[in-house]
DNA sequence: CTGAAAGCGCTTACAG
DNA sequence: CTGAAAGCGCTTACAG
């Protein structure tokens, strides 16, 4: 390949004066400036990052380690930020920590080692206590990663969206399918629910929550729907709603196998808004995060992380409930008005 | 952060020494080693990859272009060639094209500037005949890119298992849904699924073949699906293929709507084996791409790339069908036996 | 406004 | 077996 020197001797300059040209440094003649790039176009001549980073000790790099890749919505967070980071001319190293805190481990040295700008890291679900000697802004994201600040969804009230709108539909019977306690989106989202629908609990038409605790996935949105459904019918919830939309749509296909209508015996509300959720009969009510908003937010701290020494804080973010055919008003509940 | 100096003084050795124990060289004293090794521990030293980079020329670095990551087939393929090249201590560095060339260009060229062991790329979709000045093996991967060597799913023969599997389920009107002819994957599919269609069809006992053509995604099968379906009872498919699974849903769906039980009265098949295929009712027929096989041949290309001169050729790997419930015995078919 | 030169942190022949 | 030193391709004060 080209290199600075061959495309000065080209040109007939200086490789500073090459280097200035590509550095946009106004200080260079039109003229010369023309020579210089005329070259490198000749040359097919490409800046070698690496003698760059040496020099300059940094790299327009942002390393981004997520548990997954497969997993929807990590692919859709990491497309987000690549399209952002692009925006200031960054690239985007990309590492799988298969949820595995070794793995993370070895994967952020591997990064750091390329002198990115900084890290966005997705934490691997576990309860070590996480630390790492590096000079570069590192910032947490959806899940943290030892004591780094958080950028996420706020789950809290995002699930209480849920409860909100089941409530509004007319439902005193609720069930709440969880996540597992283990997970702290599990914890957040539930407690987030729970709290909710306590405040909304009118002591004179009283909500009766069921809660039970599974995975995240279908299986066990079908099973614990299952253990819902077959209470004798005056306990039996009238609404569901689930930590994922899995699980929802686990308990939706169970309710299709035992009869019961959705939403008119049944309403069934998801969180995460997968795409899977507009294609499912009927389409599944849920919350959407604000995947673009986080990842907006995750590269402006990594590239203008602010004043050394102030702390960054924890940034939660709204959501939205999109409110679709699975859920509808409560069999009993008076028209509205 | 600390530098090979500083290990070398903290250890009392020369960098020399230093470097050749980071590069397991067999040379040095046992005594020497262990000096130097506790200095890393205890400076936290982490080498300097662009430093090794400039010297050594390149970096344990693969470049990954696909159109887009957040398709859970790309994603998928994202993640076993992480995982893939992680066995031979290789990050991967991944850039998303959009499906746009010009993109693509530029990515290619920062990617390139990184100085990687060499490029996979999913070619985005284009007549542009692309080329790119580069010493790293390039090789592109389930849609060419460029004139680069292609490793792929021989979309043919994996089309071909969906017209022997409903042949052999006694299915003599069957419709196909391709994806678009502007498409290579379109294309392929639909030629594949033809011709074995037209190998298998006995004139004494001749299958009627109905195509048409759309977009891959899910209101296409719909849409589709309907043209075949509303056909005179006599003309109408009693099985349908499709050349993606969106499409498939889409089919499965219509049917639901307009009342006619599958497998019983239609038999579906799709293409891509995505996660919603086990997940919606009943579970879809589909062929699977051995995407864990492509990753592995794509990152030995990198890795091995052979001797030079020799032009790679293309690899096309097989694909399996996997059989499920949408798919069943002709309404009018014997028994078998 | 342009050029000459130092130096980033490594690896690798080479000398001893 | 170990160390001294050159040099990879850049950027950036500095001199002119």
């Amino acid at each position: 390949m080209a290199t600075i020197k061959d495309v000065a001797r080209e040109a007939g300059v200086s490789v500073g004066t090459v280097s200035k040209v590509i550095s946009r440094d106004a200080t260079v003649k039109p003229a010369l400036r023309e020579r210089v790039l005329k070259a490198i176009a000749t040359l097919g001549y490409r800046p070698n990052l690496a003698a760059r980073a040496l020099r300059t000790n940094t790299v327009n790099v942002i390393g981004l380690v997520v548990p997954d890749i497969s997993n929807p919505f990590f692919a859709a967070l990491a497309k987000r930020i690549e399209a952002e980071a692009a925006k200031y001319a960054h690239s985007v190293m990309l590492a799988n920590s298969d949820d595995d805190p070794e793995a993370e481990a070895r994967q952020i040295a591997a990064l750091l080692g390329q002198l990115p700008k900084g890290l966005i890291i997705v934490g691997a679900e576990t309860k070590a206590v996480k630390t790492v000697k590096s000079d570069v802004p590192i910032v947490s994201v959806d899940r943290r990663y030892g004591a780094y600040p958080l950028i996420a969804t706020n789950h809290e009230t995002a699930s209480a969206l849920q409860a909100d709108h089941l409530v509004a539909l007319g439902h005193r019977r609720i069930g709440y399918i969880s996540g597992p306690d283990t997970t702290e989106v599990g914890r957040l989202r539930k407690q987030g629910f729970y709290g909710r629908i306590m405040q909304l609990s009118d002591p004179g038409d009283p909500v009766r929550l069921i809660i039970r605790e599974g995975s995240f996935d279908y299986t066990s949105g079908e099973l614990l729907a299952r253990a819902m459904l077959e209470l004798p019918p005056d306990e039996r919830p009238t609404a569901i709603a689930a930590a994922s939309d899995q699980q929802a749509i686990g308990a939706l296909r169970l309710a299709r196998d035992m009869g019961i209508e959705v939403p008119a015996r049944l309403s069934i509300a998801g969180f995460d808004n997968i795409d899977l959720a507009k294609l499912v009969v009927p389409r599944l009510t849920s919350v959407a995060q604000r995947i673009e908003e986080i990842a907006v937010l995750a590269v402006q701290r990594i590239l203008n992380p602010g004043q050394t020494g102030t702390k960054p804080a924890d940034v939660l973010v709204g959501a939205d409930l999109v409110a679709r055919g699975s859920s509808g008003p409560a069999p009993n509940a008076k028209a509205p008005g």
